[in-house]
RNA sequence: GCGAGCGUGGUUCAAUGGUAGAACAUCAGCUUCCCAAGCUGAUAACGCGGGUUCGAUUCCCGUCGCUCGCUCCA
């Protein structure tokens, strides 16, 4: 029994939302290219983002900072450190542990420090000493600035586009005159070697995030903190995810970031085998860690001046963190619905409608000749020029016109236009939308301007 | 990276140690066609590489990819 996951997974290949990665030469591991439909559900998506969280706003302004970044960058920042854990694998049970932890962990139990590993028993399944060699496990991805292969030259690809923000933070305070609370919004895409990608386009090796640092006084960290997660969580029902598919998942103190400390994520009801639920955004109180490991690494005071008080503070920072990706998967998931629909035949077909908001659908308009017609497929081929000028509009005027209206309810188009023979005379064409399945005939004149209605924010 | 399972047109399924068959989808034509209609025709697959063999999609090995698990976190 295919599951909705899996249905969306196999409608988002065929037809032409997401493509496997390097498809011709057999492929490349958990990563998947974005088809004609992908790209603009993805725009879309990024677009409606950038308006709730830096545009619609006064005190929020976009950056778009560089995705190759010294490794200085990296280790101020902790992900040097973090990210270049020596990991060992049992050979009984192939479980994987930090070879520090097992030795720290070793000595704490018995007083005395291990001679090695070999002394160490495994935590999971009690064998002694069946260690593979430790190795590391960097999950920054590397690379090497001009033509020789040296330390010097080495960078690293951004795990988060986080770091340019807060590298950035000065220069944005200075030029645009930005007073706390305020913030710096950035849409692009970050990298990590993952251990375990997988689950379609949830966790990929490169990945496009939509970031927001905002900076605000020490002391109000917290009521900002709750602000964000609202807005947040608010930005996801206005379009369109059932509230009932959502919910916050607070990290337990211990397993908090080294940088954060509390962190709220928001969690989609994807569906998956084992667990249901996934991380959409997660929401972190990342306190005055960044800024002040970027002033105490690069020497720039990067404190902030109240010019009214005279008082001096490193802000603390709320970031709302969202991956684009997979929130292109929730909306799927999300919009995903089999009808029941009576055919032509007396009898019963499932129609598949992707009831995406018009806000997010790749298409907006299909004009579709009732069909192929030298006198029909001129006019509906002109309106569907004309309307292109202002939304995405498909033309198709292949096989029956039933046939046509389920391809476009398949990718979740709102609205249908089609010309008849009575247009070519009444100069009126049908408008049929995509939930209710309605008719309306229209003035060809007056079309653009009844769309313009129905499509507010797109 | 390790363990287990799996790889046949776009999708879903067949068959076979003697070079693959269907349905749906797609495309073209006919049909004044408003919710996957009909008729005719067409395109299209054994993941890749090696081995065994007279001959491999089938057996063996390797590799690549997918799924699940190792908690990675957007």
């Amino acid at each position: 029994m295919a599951s909705v996951l899996d249905n969306v997974i196999s409608l988002a290949k065929r037809r032409g939302f997401v493509y496997p990665c390097g498809d011709i030469y057999g492929g490349t591991k958990a990563a998947w290219d974005y088809g004609p439909l992908g790209v603009e559900l993805k725009e879309n998506i990024k677009r409606q983002w950038w308006r709730q969280v830096v545009t619609a706003r006064d005190d929020v302004v976009g950056l778009d900072s560089s995705v190759i970044l010294p490794r200085q960058v990296w280790v101020a920042s902790g992900h040097v450190g973090v990210f270049n854990d020596p990991l060992t694998e049992c050979l009984s049970c192939h479980k994987r542990f930090r070879a520090d932890t097992l030795e720290e962990e070793f000595e704490f139990r018995k007083g005395r420090k291990p001679a090695g590993l070999d002394e160490v028993p495994c935590p999971n399944c009690g064998t002694k000493g069946q260690w593979t060699q430790p190795r590391d496990f960097n999950m920054m991805l590397k690379t090497y600035l001009g033509p020789i292969e040296d330390e010097a030259g080495l960078h690293y690809l951004r795990p988060e586009t986080a770091q340019g923000i807060f590298i950035n933070f000065a220069n944005v305070v200075q030029t645009q005159r930005m007073k706390p609370p305020f913030g710096i919004g950035q849409t692009g895409k970050s990298f990590r070697n993952e251990i375990t990608p997988g689950n379609f386009i949830f966790r990929t090796r490169e990945f496009e995030q939509m970031e927001m640092e905002f900076f605000v006084k020490p002391g109000e960290d917290e009521q900002w903190h709750q602000y964000w997660i609202d807005e947040r969580t608010r930005w996801y029902t206005d379009l369109g995810i059932n509230p009932d598919h959502l919910r916050h998942y607070e990290h337990p103190k211990e397993k908090l970031s080294h940088y954060s400390k509390r962190t709220v994520d928001i969690e989609f009801r994807f569906g998956f085998q084992g667990s249901d639920w996934g991380e959409l955004e997660g929401i972190a109180n990342r306190t005055d860690f960044d800024l002040g490991t970027h002033s105490e690494h690069s020497g720039q005071d990067l404190t902030y001046r109240d010019p009214v008080s005279g008082e001096r503070y490193l802000p603390y920072v709320i970031e709302p963190a969202a991956g684009l990706n997979r929130s292109m998967m929730a909306f799927l998931v999300e919009a995903y619905t089999e009808d029941e629909a009576p055919n032509t035949k007396g009898g019963v077909d499932t129609r598949t409608v992707l009831r995406l908001d018009p806000r997010l659908a790749p298409v907006k308009v299909a004009v579709l000749p009732l069909s192929r017609n030298a006198d029909l497929t001129p006019v509906a081929k002109d309106l569907a020029s004309g309307l292109r000028q202002q939304w995405n509009t498909d033309f198709d005027d292949t096989q029956a016109i039933g046939r046509r209206y389920r391809r476009q309810d398949e990718i979740g188009t709102p609205f249908c236009v089609t010309v008849d023979f009575d247009s070519l005379n009444d100069q009126a064409v049908t408008v049929r939308e995509r939930d209710a399945m309605t008719q309306e005939r229209v003035a060809m004149d007056q079309l653009s301007s009844y769309l313009a209605e129905r499509l507010v924010g797109c």
